[in-house]
DNA sequence: CGACGATTTGAAGACCTTCAACCACCGTGG
DNA sequence: CCACGGTGGTTGAAGGTCTTCAAATCGTCG
């Protein structure tokens, strides 16, 4: 990727929301009815896609699972920048070599395309550039989650997120282990379990297993988010 | 901004680093060198450029000065997103509205585009999309910063953003107050001052005035950043 | 000089973390 | 069938970091 890689786009403008795939169900069903321009790759559960550092040839769009992107500092702490549902794009970077790791959070399957491609394929490449703009704005509300809120409201701002995952339904199914959301919140696995409690004894959610949450009054945890 | 907005570009791979302003030296010198596409506009400290909700026809590119684009929560807690120096494309966005403010931090010049001339512009709307991938690895260092780091981290990681700026020189002038400055990390101004001091003490920086400091020991810093 | 805002410093308290123990679930194997 | 061990999650108590509230100092501009 040395100097000039064509980047001509018919983008659609996707009314950015910042929450979490907002189209997501198109994109979904595009990649069934469509011809995939990409390779398809099956991860199990916590296997590496990429790694920091490594060449950054190929970029990726979830089929089915839910990846992770996180980065590790020196002294081991790791820090999640985001979690990538069915029809988000992950790793289309602006640079020679990967900057975070991407891992299956579960067994998932992904398209492979190498960036080359969307200089050929102009409907890839509007997907490439809507994904790039809704990443940015979700990177956005994650730095004013991270930078502003409480513990509670952190909570209540991943929990939203994800509910907009499946917009129709109550029920919020979380796919990721206690540590993976204290690592995208920045907080530890203790006080994500504290939240978990405070906000349904505080009637908000309802728990039926620990990764099973319902929520009673969005409109609420809504509040404590926005 | 309903729906197609044309956007081919022929974009230069920048290695992209999460520091601000990588190539804004060559964007300022562009900007003198080339007639300028978008008119120009000044603002003085503090003065609004746009607000949240507004309607977001136009994006902008700092000649000279700095801005800062912020949200307010209702309860009067500000975020500030990121800060915007010569060379920097901000206010591009991928919807209706604008979802921040921005606001001149001292007084600036800007140069004033609409989204539609992404469209005809070849060269406009590669920057565009350099600046987009830009900011998006700025957010996500940013997110890093919040999440997983102490004040003292923090602090040394803002300086060394800051120092980036002006490569050459050991010399940071912060041309934001404390209260920017902890709105963007994540702190109170009393805590920023705290690592300031601290990091004065321990030998990192030494100051002369307030926003005047000089970066005695680099590497060190760069360390508690990455 | 004097006044005002911005910054720094101090002391007490809140929130989150740390460390530790406990619980629930699940597959294995006796 | 139940005992056992392992993993992931929850809960409790003590401690540390950052915040809050308050006051002092610095800098700038009249």
């Amino acid at each position: 990727m040395s100097s000039h890689l064509a980047f001509p786009a018919n983008y659609t403008d996707t009314a950015g929301s910042y929450l979490p795939s907002p189209g997501a169900r198109d994109q979904i069903n595009f990649v069934h009815a469509s011809p995939i321009a990409g390779s398809i790759l099956h991860f199990s559960q916590d296997q590496e896609i990429y790694g920091d550092g490594d060449n950054a040839e190929h970029f990726y769009k979830v089929v089915s699972g839910t990846v992770r992107s996180c980065k590790f500092l020196d002294d081991g702490r790791r820090h999640i920048e985001s979690f990538h549902v069915a029809g988000d794009i992950f790793g289309f970077e602006d640079a020679v070599r990967y900057s975070v790791n991407a891992e299956a959070v579960n067994d998932c399957t992904l398209a492979s395309y190498r960036k080359t491609q969307v200089v050929d394929d102009n409907h890839l490449r509007s997907q490439v550039f809507s994904s790039v703009m809704r990443d940015l704005a979700r990177a956005h509300h994650h730095t004013m989650l991270l930078g502003c809120k409480s513990a509670r409201e952190k909570m209540a701002g991943f929990l939203i997120e994800w509910a907009a995952i499946e917009p129709g339904c109550r029920a919020v199914n979380l796919v990721m282990s206690r540590q993976d959301i204290a690592d995208y919140l920045g907080l530890t696995i203790e006080t994500v379990s504290r939240m978990m409690s405070l906000l349904e004894h505080q009637g908000y959610i309802s728990r039926s297993g620990p990764r099973h949450v319902e929520l009673k009054n969005r409109a609420a945890l809504r509040a404590l988010d926005a």
